[in-house]
DNA sequence: GATTATTTTTAGACCAGTCTAATTTATGAT
DNA sequence: ATCATAAATTAGACTGGTCTAAAAATAATC
């Protein structure tokens, strides 16, 4: 039996680790948690005692093969709940994240695999992001890249956002910006890697580097 | 800010309440939510000291009016879901019980609503349960009386059932028996209180006085 | 009315999860 | 290599929730 603490400290160094490529450390996951450090280190090791993380004290931790398991169930619900709520209930993608946190903690197979049933077995989530599906397995992003790093006049489109936050999303909302946006890069100034692009319904529309790193891009 | 333990408590209240009539007694308490006694008392304690119940130690526990307002509202949201369940991802009505006891503490009126509002209103859950609306408000069952109280040669349908037990309801399917079933009880016999029913499709069914009270039935 | 039996509450312990404050370890600068 | 700083851990306290065992109050029986 696992409690919902311990599946959002699982999830927390998953996707710190999925980022960094290393290991996460006590103060990251206590900053992405809103918790304190010394939180962190009991709940680790508890989470060591049940075999689903490892931790070398005053270096890091990371995930066992188990623990990556369970995360990637748990990344699967939430992007599930993220889509139904999106798709049938008429959110809007920058409102789902917060509740897609509490349902991510129901406790059953069966339910999500109906909801993904139900739902025709998306593969992407309303941020872009992959689907796992019941083996965690998931389509790889290969080919996906931050705005920030397509060369001058390369047409792309919006697969994803590195950053869910309500904050950004209602920005790209604005801006006319959505997943499937077709963009092509006309300009890119040294002085503060601002990127100018166009797309179908706006050009010269200047985008600011937070924004360009912060938007994940595919070739066409 | 409520707890999930919190609100099961309520409910247990609620519910207990709601068929005797009466306060609830600490061991009715512990008995329906597979507590202990001394457990009760402590939650009671703390409820109290919210202002959501009532409690005359050593006599019984009622809920005040926000009590009977917070309980009413997760009573909703249970038969929200145990309806969307059966409704839109094909569950049996004996298999929602235990998920929809989850679903009940997600804390989002907004969510709910929108479940509402995509099922369109539902009146009934798949137990023939009425669902409060927003304001708690739910249609009244008058009219409705157990089988065993119905005089004989009376048509009457099925709307509802005292015991939603999976294995009472799974008695039921395998009797033909759902909600909207007409029956017309044909013999009653003093010996052990059993009646035998017609239905369209059966006749000279005999159901023992276990079923007969805890099957909801209307007149036609 | 006195005695049992039952129900309820209290006392005391435990676990999960969190926090602040103090301590230890690692790291970066001089 | 020493010292200062930052990061991580430990110590100790607190809340919510649960339990067992013991005590107190009520209800039932004689
Ligand atoms: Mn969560
Ligand atoms: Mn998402
Ligand atoms: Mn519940
Ligand atoms: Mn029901």
């Amino acid at each position: 039996m696992r409690t919902s603490a311990e599946e959002n400290y699982l999830k927390a160094i998953f996707s710190l680790a999925e980022q960094s490529g290393k290991g996460a450390s006590t103060t990251a996951i206590a900053a992405h948690l809103r918790t304190k450090a010394s939180s962190v280190t009991d709940m680790v090791k508890r989470l060591n005692e049940k075999g689903l993380v490892d931790h070398r004290p005053y270096y890091g931790v990371s995930l066992t093969d188990t623990g990556t398991q369970v995360a990637t169930l748990i990344v699967r619900k939430h992007r599930l709940w993220e889509t139904f709520l999106v798709n049938h209930l008429n959110y809007r993608w920058d409102e789902v994240h917060d509740l897609a946190e509490q349902l991510e903690h129901i406790d059953s197979d069966e339910l999500h695999d109906r909801l993904d049933k139900f739902m025709d077995h998306p593969k992407f989530d309303p941020h872009g992001d992959p689907i796992p599906d019941r083996e965690g397995r998931m389509v790889d992003m290969a080919g996906a890249q931050p705005l920030s790093e397509v060369a001058k006049d390369t047409l792309v489109h919006i697969v994803g956002v590195k950053d869910s936050s309500p904050a950004f999303l209602k920005l790209l909302d604005g801006l006319g910006l959505k997943l499937g946006t077709q963009l092509t890069v006309n300009r890119r100034f040294e002085y503060d890697n601002s990127v100018e692009v166009s797309s179908r319904f706006r050009s010269g529309l200047l985008l600011n580097e937070q924004v360009s790193l912060n938007l994940t891009v595919k070739a066409l």
